[in-house]
Formats: C-alpha cells, structure tokens, sequence
DNA sequence: AATGAATGAGAGTTCATTCAT
DNA sequence: AATGAATGAACTCTCATTCAT
C-alpha cells in the first residue's frame, strides 16, 4: 500500500465523511476516527472545520476539473469529445453519488474567496468549451448556436447523471451516450 | 386577506427558513419567530424539526409538480409545452435560488418513505413526460427518439436554471429559451 | 425563604465560583450546579461566560462603593468615618478572602465598557473622600495634607486586609482600627 | 552577553508570558516560543506547567524581597529607609503593572508548600522591618506605635501603586513620597 | 538533550425538545 | 391550545502532556 502522509489521510476521511453526512452532520471527531488519528490531530493540519471543508472541495474539485479537462482534448468529433466527458465524470462519481452533496450544497460554509475560485474555475472551463463548439461551428461541424448557452447546458447537464436511478436493461453508460447524441442530434423530426 | 391556519403558517415560515438556511442551520426558534407563534406551539403541530421538514417538502414538491404538469397539459407543440414548464419552472424559483438547497441537499434527513413518495412523484411525472413524448413520436413532431432518457433529460434539465448566473444583455428567460430550443433541434449540423 | 428568580441565584453562585476558581477556572457547569439549574438555563439569562462576569462584577461592586458611601456619611470625626468605612469593608469580605481575586484580578475579561464604568465609580467615590478630608483641613480638623494621595492612600489601603493574616491575641476589628489610627497620628515621634 | 543556560531562558520568557496573560491564558507552547526553545523541552527542565509556575513565582519573589531588604538596610532616618523601598518598589514594578497578576492572582495554582514558603518569606521579611521600627522608637525616633500593624501596613502598602493611574501635574515618585510622608506624619492636627 | 507531531480531556456554546402554567 | 423557561446532549476547538525520533 502506498504510504500516505496524515494530511492526505484526514483530507479522504474528510471528503467520505462531508460526502455522507453532509457539512453540517459531519463531526471532526467523525472525520479523525475515519482518518485512524486523534481529534486534535486533525487541528494540527487545518485550523478549523470551515477550513478543512474549504481544502477538501479545492482539492477534489481541482481533481475533477482536471479530469474532464484532459477528456475533452482527447482526439475525435465534438460529440465525442463530450460524450468521452461525460462517461469520464460517470465514472468519477458512479460510486459516489452523495458527490452533489459537496458540488452542489453546504457551499455556504466555505469561504467567500474560495466560493469565486469555484465559479472562476467553472467560468473557465465553460469558456474553454465555449472555445471549442466554436472552432466546431467554424468548420461546418456544428450548426450555428448560441454557443454560451450550448456550453453552459453540457457542463451543467453533466450533473444529470446524480439522478439517474439505476434501471431494468440499459446501463448507465449507455443512457448517458443516449443523453449526449440527444443533446448533439435534437428531437424534432427534420 | 384569508385567515390562515396557524399550521399553514408554520409551514410557509418553515419553508422560508429551511430555504435560506438550510436543514441544520435552521432553528425551531426561528421558523417559531418567522410564523408569530410561539417555539411550543410548532410541536403541537408538528412532532419534531424532523417531521417539519418532510411535510414542507412534501407540500412544496406536491405544488411544483402540479404547475409544472398543468404547463404541460396547455396548447401547443411539445416544444412550445416544455418551453412553457421551463418558464413557469423559472418563475417559481427566480426569487428563491436557494431552492436547490431543498430540492438537492438535505434530503438525507427526511424519513425513507417520503424519499421514496418523492422518486414515485417524479417517476410519475416523467412517465406523463414520456407519453406525450411518444404521442409526439407517433404524429410524425418528434423524431423516434430514446423518450426514457429524452423524458428525464428533460426533467432534470430544469435545474440546470439554478446554475445561470445573471450575465450581461441577455435575460434568463432568453437562455432558457434558448436551451429548449437547442434540446429540440440539436447541435450538429445537418 | 426568600423565594429568588433564576437570575439572582445564577449571579450569586456565579460570584462563589469566581471567587473561589477564578475567571478562566470557574466552569460554566460548575455555576450551573452549584445554582442548582442546569448548563443551558444560565445561557438564557446571560449570553456568554464574559457576560456573566461582567455582570456579577458590576452588581458586587456596586453594592459595595454604596455600602462604604453609607458608612462614611453617618456622623462623626473624619477619622471615625474612615474607621467605620474600613470595618463595614471587613464585615463585607471577612468570609470571602478570595473577593480580591474578584476585584484585583481577571480584570481584562470585562468589556473595556465596564473597566471604564468600574474607574469612573472608584474615581467618584475617591473624589468624594477628597472632598471630606477639604473640609476637615477647613475647619481645622486635619493637617494640610495632600488631599488627593490622601484619599487614594484610604480608599487603596481598605485592600491591605485582605494580606492579615489570622493573627494570635488580636482580633482583626483591632488591627483595622490600629492602622487607621496609624493613617491619622502618623509614625514620627513629635 | 551572558550566555544564558536553557532553564534560565525559560524562566525568563515564562514570566513575561505569565504577567502579560495570566496563569490560564499562557500556553506552554507560548512559553516555548518565547524561550526559543522547543515545546517539549520546557518540560525536559520543568515536569509540569504548574511546576514552571512555581519556580517563576519562587524566583521572582526572591528577587523582589531581596531589593527590598537591601533598600532598607541602607544609611538614613526610618522614614528615608521606608521612602527607598518604596522607590526601588516602584522602579521594579513600574514597566510591568500586571505583575499584580502574579503576585496577587493566580495563587491558587501553586502547591501548598510554596504558598507557605511565600507566607514565610513575607512574614519574614516584615519581623526584619518591625524589628527596625522597633529600634525607632527606642531610640525615641518613632512614637511609641504598634510595631506590627505599622510594619504589614508599610509592607502591603507597597501595592498601592499598582492602582496609581498616570495623573496630571505630578509624577507617581512624588506620590510616592507624600504617601511615605502621610504615613510617618499622619493626617490630623496636632 | 531536544523536538514537535499526536493526543484526548474538557471547555464554552447551541438548540431540539419537554412540560408546567 | 398555546407558550417559553428549562434542559442536557452534542458540537467545535484548545492545550497540557506524551513519546518516537
């Protein structure tokens, strides 16, 4: 196994703790039996819950950013560069799906200066897709729309998948490739 | 002004305060304050915070449902049908951002049973959503579609609103229009 | 009897707390027992430990300065005044040696407010003294002595029996009143 | 400079911490830091805080009582002796006027036998200034007073000036001296 | 000998809930 | 039926002390 240092510990208890209980649930002596130290201990590496939340959101959502980041850039159409995004953020949170509790909720809690990092992040990679349905529509990929909201609605939809329940004969997989031919082809009959 | 019943009263406040607060930072004292009454009387009414909340959902999710389905069911085209609910979606919420933390977060304190009447509700809804999805298919409006994933692309869609941030000289209710539109007509060039 | 409302039994047994722990010793728990309410009661009626000790600290000492005010406007020579002052000040903290750490001590944990308050009622009640030892220099019952380092000598010098030690054959009422004496007939021989 | 051994270095930065913050608000870690030593070796040198606390009062109050007594053994009348203890009282305490809150609070922090230690010092040291009132007034330089009421009140008078606030027009020596002077004289005509 | 990472007992404070009025 | 005074469990955070290095 992979020796981890005590901050990494407390940071993965910390994260599985928030995901499952919530903000405000979460107990700092939940998270340090979680991490295997002591309570206190985990004051020596954050000087407050607040700030342990504000390290646990930072780090994670940087891991996802990135993640999807790297999906996108991959070769192949833009559909299938999205599609190729949205099974990788599957993949990411299929075992978590209490993930919408740390992305979507409890973000008053963290604060403020990390609150505009969040959406500046965001902002950036919206942008960055922005960029890409444009090159798209330039070359005759893609018809010309209105490419703000068209990047807002796949990063946004990407967090349908929380509410997917699990169903009879399709796998997940398959309805997200579903969602995203939808998203690429429309539904009216042409 | 009709005379309301203070349990009414004590749900309309609970509402504003869960919404602005969140599960655990609202207080019974509080929604006590917010309702004119005094912090016993919520117990004669309603057994513990607990039971507050699941009856505010309940009602709150009860009344959404509804507008939303009666905006389905007016005139039109089924585009025309959904730009119709996404709007009126947009109406309820405008004022109340904070309505994700409702809908989203804190469900993990309602009792099992009213988590499982709310997936029946909202199973419910998309079945409605796919019928006239499938209706559409049938009479040659609507390609032949996945109307499963088409139906819940859809309803979840609608939240997708909560995430717009207010940018420059478009109105919300253009974007959102603009994002049925790109649902119905797709992306790629044809 | 007398039958006493919350507030006052919280006051009172906080003063014994803090008398006999000291601020940063004396527990919240502790005063709430030793009140015979429990821990959260003490909350309702003071919002913090801070609060508390202010306010204790404000009605000790005010019944104190007006207890010396009586005694020192009965009649009498100055320095019957100033001795029955001394011994109303001795009946007061006889039982209660640790009053000091009360008066003298853990001083920098009320509001800068009541610090204000607790000079300006010592410097009010200094100035009155002054004013008697004038008008005994005018009608010739004292020496022209310097008023205000005479007043500040009484009023501090009530302090020093709190440093008597039980001593053997004499009782404390007569070394207060051998070193009042003192004060008044001086050392040096004439 | 002396190089100063690690006990020493601790002892120093221990008293400045303890008459800046008290005994509760300091903190070994504090303490340590001051020092410029390491948390852990403050208790290489001293088992336990109280232990340090002990010895930082044991060796303050050495030192106090021993400037004291020198003060008095020098050349000159009584009162000229009194008036240079006082001073060099004044010029020791001057810079630090909470050394009050060593000496008079946090007292019950220190083991019984330290307490009597300090007792015996104290009464030590005002048997030595008895015996020189005494000599006064053999030698017909002091009234015929009650030499031990006189000596505890010279004695613990010396604390007056912790309450000495800046004042106007004269400086707290020459306040001092008239206190000296009021005691030596006293205040009534003669 | 010197260190500081690790710890957990114990503090102040909040608040859902109870219950006498 | 309506109330709010009273309560204590449970929370975050501090810090004296230990101990492996």
């Amino acid at each position: 196994m992979i020796k981890q240092n005590k901050r990494d510990k407390i940071i993965e208890a910390a994260l599985q703790i928030f995901l499952k209980e919530g903000y405000e649930r979460a107990t700092m002596q939940g998270i340090a039996s979680a991490a295997g130290v002591g309570k206190g201990t985990t004051y020596e590496y954050f000087p407050s819950k607040e700030a342990l939340f504000n390290d646990v959101v930072r780090e994670g959502f940087d891991y996802l950013i990135t993640e999807l980041a790297v999906a996108l850039e991959q070769e192949g159409t833009i559909q299938e560069k999205v599609e190729r995004m949205y099974l990788r953020h599957l993949t990411i949170f299929q075992t978590e799906t209490q993930f919408r509790d740390l992305m979507l909720n409890d973000m008053g809690k963290i604060p403020e200066e990390t609150q505009l990092w969040l959406i500046a992040q965001q902002s950036e990679f919206v942008l960055k897709l922005k960029g890409i349905l444009e090159d798209g529509i330039k070359i005759g990929e893609l018809r010309p729309i209105h490419t703000r909201v068209a990047a807002n609605t796949i990063t946004h939809g990407l967090k349908m998948i929380y509410y997917y329940q699990g169903e009879e004969h399709e796998s997940i997989e398959e309805l997200v490739k579903e969602q995203v031919a939808m998203l690429f082809n429309g539904m009216n009959q042409i």
